[in-house]
DNA sequence: TTGCTCCTCACGTCACGTGAGGTGGC
DNA sequence: TTGCTCCTCACGTCACGTGAGGTGGC
């Protein structure tokens, strides 16, 4: 018989884990005196404390560790078990595995830049969206090139969706495909389900991943978002699909007080 | 000016964390109706958003994240908790690898075997102890060979211990020495430090990291729980430095109800 | 009027760590 | 008598999820 601080000693584990183990009926005393109230242990209790120490270093919660134990899982269900956390361990590693290129990516920048410049790059699932929307073919993908031709398609859709007394349950977005000779500009808004429009084309833009990126300022500066997007997406070991998307989150007459989110969209972790 | 409802959808976030954020003052609306208390946020706080995920996202506590981003700590602080976190994230992927090597084993035992055989091996840190302790040299590590050496090892051992007035401090350890025409047996009893003994020696068994299992039985069945420490270190991947002991927790006069701990000894991991 | 969104509490989560305040045996 | 160990509450941890119960605008 161990008093409960001989049998922690032996079982190098904390007089309160077995006060716990206790309380939850985990592990009991082999008796409890009736009046102190002191626990005593048997040293054949330490095969089962190893048991539940051996479980708990898998992963396994205290409650999986009871229903183990206690004889409640079958060979095949503790097969199951098994198996299901090997795909979290897998995945838990993978997710550190990124945290990790993330933090190697913004040591190795301020390093190189003093402070972080690009410290707000966010990987989301982006949901998936009906869009009304009309196209035209600019020269290139820059700024100059993009404005004109974007400008009066966005006009011309909101005039007609107005029309056709259609509310966009969103903000603005726009894509770009590169074709030929130049770019296809997407100019559209997200519409509710089943809302025909007539002189507009719907689509349903399909749910992705994507880096994303906050842009603050008008559309001549637009370039630097994307210059971020790129050299966080590279930095952090991961690869884009080559599709992206401009969200116009806020655009009042000041064009200098814009507010744009960049997305790129990414391809599925090597 | 967005209500909480939308921002959260921009910021693909939960309504309750912006509500949250705005409790611990990490991310406060732009503006709060003093009549219905409703939150109003500006587009341009989405880059705010977007900092907060990503640097929670690298793992940092929301604590962290509030410093980082109120400016509290300077660039080379910020290189300083990069290191920390790399280092942590480093240490996090070892310890989940480990686990799913325990895993893996478990996986190919039971496929093996049916059920769980070995499930009480556990990895423990085991302090350095002071020991006093007689030798003799046994023919082999084979139970018959060593009992009627360790036997009257522990008699003499006990009886001077006794007669020099000192009282062990734990239970009995055994540990074992290949030499050229046997085995030296060490007999050792834990004694408190600075209390000589005439006769026996005194030694300081070194703090180690070794693999565990509690053994059962008479000594004549401890064969079995020295192979399956071995398989187990073996399926887990790690390597015994050579070193075991056994802990002779409880040794009553039955010596079917002994209980045993075994260690042994591990490098650290590759 | 019915939904929808917003609000403020406040409990629950998980496995203990850490006092607070008090008692029994050497 | 002084230490040492034991006991039972009970709060704190971390970042929210999840109701409960109620209100304001379309």
């Amino acid at each position: 018989m161990f008093t409960i601080g001989d049998f922690a000693r032996l079982g190098r584990v904390s007089v309160r884990m077995l006060r716990h183990y206790d309380a939850i009926g985990l592990l009991c005393p082999a008796r409890v005196d009736g009046g102190t109230g002191y626990r005593y242990y048997e040293a054949a209790q330490l095969a089962r404390l190893n048991r539940v120490i051996a479980l708990k270093d898998l992963g396994f919660t205290l409650q999986q560790v009871q229903s183990i134990l206690d004889e409640k899982v079958d060979a095949a269900q503790l097969h199951g078990m098994l198996r299901l956390r090997r795909a979290q361990l897998e995945a838990g590693v993978q997710a550190d595995l990124a945290r990790l290129a993330g933090v190697e990516a913004r040591l190795s920048m301020i390093e190189k830049e003093g402070l972080m410049s690009t410290n707000d790059v966010v990987v989301k699932r982006v949901p998936p969206v009906r869009v009304a929307e009309l196209r035209a073919v600019a020269a290139s993908f820059e700024s100059p090139a993009i404005t004109p031709v974007i400008r009066p398609l966005y006009q011309q859709l909101c005039q007609r969706l107005d029309a056709a007394g259609v509310t966009p349950v969103g903000p603005g977005i726009a894509y770009y495909e590169e074709v030929p000779d130049g770019v296809l500009v997407h100019a559209a808004m997200p519409v509710p389900a089943g809302a025909p429009v007539p002189d507009v084309t719907v689509v349903d833009l399909p749910a992705t991943e994507a880096a994303t990126v906050i842009h603050r300022g008008s559309m001549a500066g637009i370039g630097a978002g994307w210059q971020e997007l790129a050299t966080w997406v590279d930095a952090n070991g991961r690869r884009g699909s080559g599709q992206s998307r401009e969200v116009y989150l806020e655009c009042p007459e000041d064009e200098t007080r814009w507010v744009t989110e960049l997305q790129e969209s990414l391809l599925p972790p090597a």
